[in-house]
DNA sequence: CGCCTATTTGATCTGATTCAAACAATGTGG
DNA sequence: CCACATTGTTTGAATCAGATCAAATAGGCG
């Protein structure tokens, strides 16, 4: 029988959870206990649906996958994307009605939680149960961020500015080699996310690659002027509460 | 002695959580056990400033409040409003640092309560922790919502939506009789929450006026015409949350 | 190779900003 | 009770960031 800590689903989560906050060796075991059932699913698919009743959350092991919605007169609006350690709907659990959906963007491995194990678990580690606070209340952080973003920033700086933060994340997670990132999102689906028009978004791309702060190309990201794009981002990753170890290690 | 749960404070915080989730006696007993510390405190005055670690969390008692952050280029943009019964910083339970500030739009009564009160209350009655899960879930959801609106809704539409958004919520914890509520909120203020130049603010509330949807003036909001106003702000309640009762008792 | 999806380019249009000034309402001190 | 200061609302004109429409390229891949 194989080590259940080897297996890549809790492995992501223990690295999503240790990069909010430091992980006891029991709570690591209690983590153990958590029944997660594993699915492959390709692209563009719906996981949840705006109006639906789950009864589990599901965790990101690979791949990318979002939160969205759509206007009335059919525009999207992309909420938020989400990587490998995530658990985009663990708001599920306290709403049991969805006001979104979310979809993989990429093929995706997921793995399915029982509401009620979750409960269980948090109920018998409550330090656990404090981690997912944090969880949910950094989403929350970063939906205000993107709010600024969309209401108050340029789209060159919007776009350098969610750059900075998938970069950051990726790093917090361990799926990012020093500047250079996965990133296979499109830029229509980056327009969506940023209230922007995909002519606009390639515009400003390559306006960020000219001054040669970046490039994105083939689903993946380089930065090459980390100082550089923060500043064109007006990027701060304080929002993130990253706990401090992993924010200095990616400094 | 005074019966507590006349207090005005404590009535709030009852009329708030009632509208997330019915509560029991006890637990309407145990939340008399927090220690609420009342301040009177003028318009436009920080409550918590972006970077503080506040030992506490304040509860709006009356009054208007507002989550704000300035951009590097010193633009402001206003995350959300509070009234009487939120508590905009709750947050600063588990995210010890700030990530924006608080501020007083009107003169406010202010409660605060200590961390160390609010831990320990959520432990003793995990049904209150569980409605306080809930309230922040759903303020990331309107979070979302106004993500959506700046991102990809008009002018005119975003406006409507935060209007009818407004008059649920204070319908939710009685301080709306009908289709009418206090809204002292300058143009400007509105114009930082939705990402557009007061100007065009302006010019979009006589739109709205103009098409005999509600009225504005002297602080205070009056809808003449409900459904109209919903279908122009493409505004369905669904992502409020609120208990089933209060909501049908609003529709 | 040919199909499909994503990126890029060009031209035009428009919702919203900016700047500037007038106007209204409210409050303050003499 | 009035003069004046302050803050908020309204109007007009000019400008611009970003949208829209349309078409050309460029990649991937069966």
């Amino acid at each position: 029988m194989s080590e259940p800590a080897e297996l890549p689903e809790y492995n992501m989560l223990f690295r999503k959870l240790r990069s909010i906050s430091p992980l006891s060796e029991d709570e690591k075991h209690c983590l153990l206990t958590l029944p997660l059932h594993v699915r492959t699913i390709g692209p563009d698919q719906e996981i949840v649906r705006e109006g639906d009743r789950p009864a589990g959350s599901c965790l990101v092991v690979e791949g990318f996958t979002c939160r969205y919605k759509f206007t009335a007169e059919g525009k999207r609006q992309i909420f938020s994307f989400h990587i490998g350690g995530d658990i985009p709907d663990l708001q599920s659990l306290h709403l049991k009605v969805m006001d979104h959906s979310l979809m993989t963007l990429t093929p995706c491995k997921l793995a399915f939680i029982p509401h009620q194990s979750l409960a269980e678990l948090m109920r018998r580690c409550p330090r656990i149960a404090d981690v997912m606070w944090r969880d949910v209340l950094i989403d929350a952080a970063i939906f205000r961020e993107w709010m600024m973003g969309i209401g108050r920033r340029s789209a060159y700086t919007r776009i350098a500015h969610v750059l900075c933060e998938v970069l950051v994340k990726m790093r917090a997670v361990g799926l990012a080699n020093g500047h250079e990132c996965e990133l296979p999102i499109t830029q229509a689906e980056l327009g969506d996310a940023l209230g922007l028009s995909t002519v606009h978004v390639n515009r400003s791309l390559q306006e960020l690659r000219g001054h040669r702060l970046l490039e994105l190309r083939g689903g993946s990201l380089t930065v090459l002027n980390w100082d550089g794009l923060k500043k064109a981002g007006d990027f701060d990753p304080t929002y993130l509460h990253l706990d401090q170890e992993i924010e200095e290690e990616a400094a």
